[in-house]
DNA sequence: CCTAATCTGCACTTTTTAGTCAAGATTACT
DNA sequence: AGTAATCTTGACTAAAAAGTGCAGATTAGG
């Protein structure tokens, strides 16, 4: 349950992008430079975000990538369903089936309903948060974190 | 943040072990039979769960593993740092450090505030988990997990 | 039309994770 | 002691993810 290496550099690359702003763009060569990856791979990873609809490119002399949309309609889940994927598909205990009682694409398997409340956990988290939100400093950020309401418990962040 | 190999069949084993109760014992053959992998990729997993302190071992005939504690004081919190790591670990930042302005071991780096708030909602339901909660029928399972205080939005279960 | 700056697509290599194999060590039973 | 059932270990192979390279397409500007 680790972050993938395109969930991290993605969404830094997106956020790089919004940084931007309305009309300014950001090229290839200049987010390499800042997030410390490779041209080729920084490109790998932009193609991700404007296949997901995230990001637009403008080619040739001037170009770069621009937010397809406005920050603030930008929720970070769906990119991160993007770029790595979701915790808990129902897929997953399909393929992943064994024999015995339990979890056997058992309709009664409590493993299953584990994976279920942290994916639920995490969309509470991820389906609040815009691009916007991220377009702001760390301290301005974790006091955002504090009021997603019903985040009991992550008051626990200083 | 997909879950690992390691972790899915880790807690699957975990949780037959807790089902044989106290002093039942589960072999690698009958857990590979069970969960569907090979016995050498069984034995693998269990080693992890062994180094971990999760369970214990019996060598010879009529060997065979055993939780090494009550099932009530395995917080599978606990098992899945084991197993697979945390989402938000604070060295990630230093080894994945870009060179601007945002994301570089950055004291202000609204991304990481947020993978640290979505850690946090993680550890809010899989430390109150244990794994004597897992051994129980799934709906008993959504029943403990709606339970959970602080973590609304999760009654979304059904 | 030519050039330089840019994105695009796909195939490739490297690294990490998943999964296998085989030889060895331990124990219960006779 | 002998045998069969069991775990232990480390090295091996396979698959997936991460990261690279390159030839091509697009655009602005002269
Ligand atoms: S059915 Fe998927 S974990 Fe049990
Ligand atoms: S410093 Fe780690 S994501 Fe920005």
């Amino acid at each position: 349950m680790k972050l993938s290496a395109n969930e991290e550099y993605g969404l830094r690359c997106l956020v790089r992008i919004g940084y931007a702003g309305e009309g300014g763009n950001v090229t290839i060569p200049e987010m390499s430079q800042a997030e410390g990856v490779s041209p080729a791979y920084a490109a790998k990873i932009l193609r991700v975000l404007r296949k997901g609809g995230f990001v637009k490119a403008a080619r040739g002399k001037d170009g770069g990538y621009t937010l397809a949309r406005p920050a603030e309609s930008i929720v970070i889940g769906d990119v991160m369903d993007v770029l790595g994927g979701r915790i808990f598909e129902s897929s997953f205990c399909d393929s992943h089936a064994g024999q015995a009682a339990i979890c056997t694409r058992s309709v009664d398997c409590s493993v299953r309903s584990l994976w279920r409340a942290v994916q639920v956990s995490v969309d509470q988290v991820l389906s609040k948060a815009t691009l916007r939100d991220l377009l702001q400093n760390e301290e301005d950020m974790n006091t955002w974190v504090r009021a997603i309401p019903g985040a009991k418990g992550l008051h626990s962040i200083q």
